[in-house]
DNA sequence: TCAATGTTTCAAGAAAGATTGAAATGTGAA
DNA sequence: TTCACATTTCAATCTTTCTTGAAACATTGA
């Protein structure tokens, strides 16, 4: 999962698949906003889908692409809990309304 | 700095390093603890200091590295608020005793 | 069936990253 | 000075990843 997100093009479309939790998005529409031509685009986000962080759906001609919440979740928790051990100044950073 | 953790040799330096806050380690003592030759951790080491994920010291003939619990932070922070958006889900898998 | 649209797959080349052993550098002690 | 130790740098090689354009595949509507 770090290595996919350590790549601009595709921390772009997970900002952009972020932004449109319930909707989602086409290939074709995360190509155009995140500029690059379709068979990049596509690249990136079979790699995006390898390491578990997005999900597609075929909708009629359509892929719809979706954020999977949970795994950035889990990313963001074993950078917390596993690498960093639950380093209380590392927790500190998500803000005073981390928590629930 | 995701580049820089998404490599196995590099992850576990940074949780020796977050294991030894304070006194950090010697580039020999590192490169014992996570199994490689001086000169691959070296090359590791430098590539985390480059991302600014851990610092050095010189002392005496031994180099001292410290893990930087503030750019672990930033890292962390970054992936929760600017790529996910503060998304509520993700920030819940700090767990409880987040937020501070 | 045919054409149009949306998307992926493929092949090739370019670029970046990892690993190794040997050589070089810096430091302290006899 | 000289030696031993700790670490880095270098060069060579290998592997992986990225990018592109062309071709292939899938779906829909005329």
């Amino acid at each position: 999962m770090l290595g996919a997100l350590s790549q601009g093009t595709r921390l772009n479309i997970i900002r952009h698949l972020v932004g449109k939790e319930r909707e989602g998005a086409s290939a074709g529409e995360i190509a155009e906003a995140v500029g690059a031509i379709s068979s990049k685009a596509s690249f990136h986000l079979s790699a995006l889908e390898r390491a578990g962080l997005i999900s597609s759906e075929r909708r009629s001609r359509h892929i719809i692409y979706r954020a999977r919440i949970d795994s950035l979740g889990a990313l963001v928790s074993f950078l917390m809990n596993d690498c960093c051990d639950g380093h209380p100044d590392i927790r500190a950073c998500c803000g005073p309304a981390g928590g629930r």
